[in-house]
DNA sequence: AAGTAAAACCTGTCCTACAGGTTTGGGGAG
DNA sequence: CTCCCCAAACCTGTAGGACAGGTTTTACTT
């Protein structure tokens, strides 16, 4: 497996670690070697084998909480969303390359979404589309529906690295989420913004993957226009 | 700079370095204070200090040398490797499902790429290429040009989300390749795969997205059948 | 056999120490 | 006055000890 990022006894241990669950195909919620045993077993001091641990809890690998031993953890976005947050903040990527790989991976999921929805997920998806629509004069609660919207899309994927991406997004939509909005200054951009998700929910719960990828299309199309209008490069 | 709680330490000493870096404008490169006046600033020890460090330089976020001070990284795919590779060994995510995610940006890469590659980009992947057809009788060095080639695509796409991307399945898709290649065991089913990559490269070379994206589509499909063949769930 | 209290175990945080590697500033040579 | 080199100051990597809580296991009591 490759090692990641840190120097000497701490990349060891942390290649170590993970070789070990891979080898004793540990799953989620397994218990690790206590801090102290492992410190013993690879000859380094506890503070080495506590920065591999931290190292590891930060990209999710696994979980730690006090008294309790580290458990393997299951994959969350939350690392991956700084991951990309830092990118975004230090120039190396723009919003708008963010929305050419968002446009790409969603209109997949609505097509994978509308073929394989389960009924409570399309009950679920349509009525986030219908908070939507009636939160449209609080744009702090319509953007969490937003974001809670395609979120439920991913999942009705069915395809966990769908989910895991969008999560991975969702921080840096968070942050340029107003930007767009102000952008879509008069009520009829609104109303159309907000249609437009509940096309797509409705064409999901049809079971109807090509309207749904038209509509998710069609998103996408004024939600990148409304960034350029805005000059978000 | 502000002095954090007393519990979750390491959490909140991450949370105030990142935004340091991003309300101080620190670009890749720039230096971060040194652990004993972070230590010093928030009150906490430099061990707490240190395992935020630690966590940080997993992600990818910064990086540390012994001597010098924290530096901001460039993005970077090895943190997001491990966490891929993690997913599957834990039965979280399986390869099919790695595949369609594959599919789908790598044929908007291959559309972007036959878009914006320049010339030096167009000759490397007709490279590549070439010493794929050269190397199909040693594995090993057939799938690094294999994997080399479709790293090429996705700089040439100019969105370094792609590449980002493709660098994280990479690991992965190490060490999964074998089990494809098995899965073609005749002479005229190897040529065919790589012959599907030569015509990719034409294609991108002729910049003709259209017909790039056809045949990374069929690359996939082949791909994709032939997995199903090894009987990769 | 079940419940409970103590013992053993474990993590979070702080501290000190020291071996190297790196940056900086000052002094000397030209 | 400028440039180079070296020593001092600074910095990180690793080890080990200490102790306050939180958690799990053990063993005893009922």
């Amino acid at each position: 497996m490759e090692i990641v990022g840190t120097s000497g006894l701490v990349r060891n241990v942390i290649g170590t670690i993970s070789r070990h669950i891979r080898e004793k195909g540990l799953m989620p919620g397994d218990r690790l070697p206590s801090e102290a045993i492992l410190s013993k077993d690879l000859n380094v001091s506890r503070t080495v084998v506590r920065e591999a641990f931290q190292s590891l809890a930060a990209m999710r690998i696994i979980e730690l909480a006090t008294g309790k031993r580290a458990t393997v953890a299951q994959i969350d976005h939350g690392a991956m969303s700084l991951m990309i947050e830092h990118g975004v903040h230090t120039d190396q990527i723009n919003i708008q390359q963010i929305y050419d790989v968002r446009r790409t991976i969603e209109t997949r999921i609505v097509t994978l979404a509308a073929i394989r929805r389960s009924d409570a997920e399309a009950a679920e998806i349509l009525a986030l589309a219908a908070q939507m629509q009636a939160s449209v004069e609080d744009p702090a609660a319509l953007m969490e529906h937003d974001l809670a919207f395609h979120s439920a899309l991913s999942r009705a994927s069915r395809n966990p690295v769908y989910s895991l991406l969008i999560g991975a997004f969702q921080g840096i939509t968070r942050q340029t989420w107003p930007v767009g909005w102000k952008s879509r200054p008069t009520q009829a951009s609104r109303d159309l913004m907000v249609a437009t998700h509940v096309d797509i929910a409705r064409s999901v719960a049809a079971s109807d993957p090509q309207q749904a990828m038209a509509g998710m299309s069609l998103h996408f199309d004024e939600s990148v226009r409304a960034l350029l209008t805005a000059g978000l490069s």
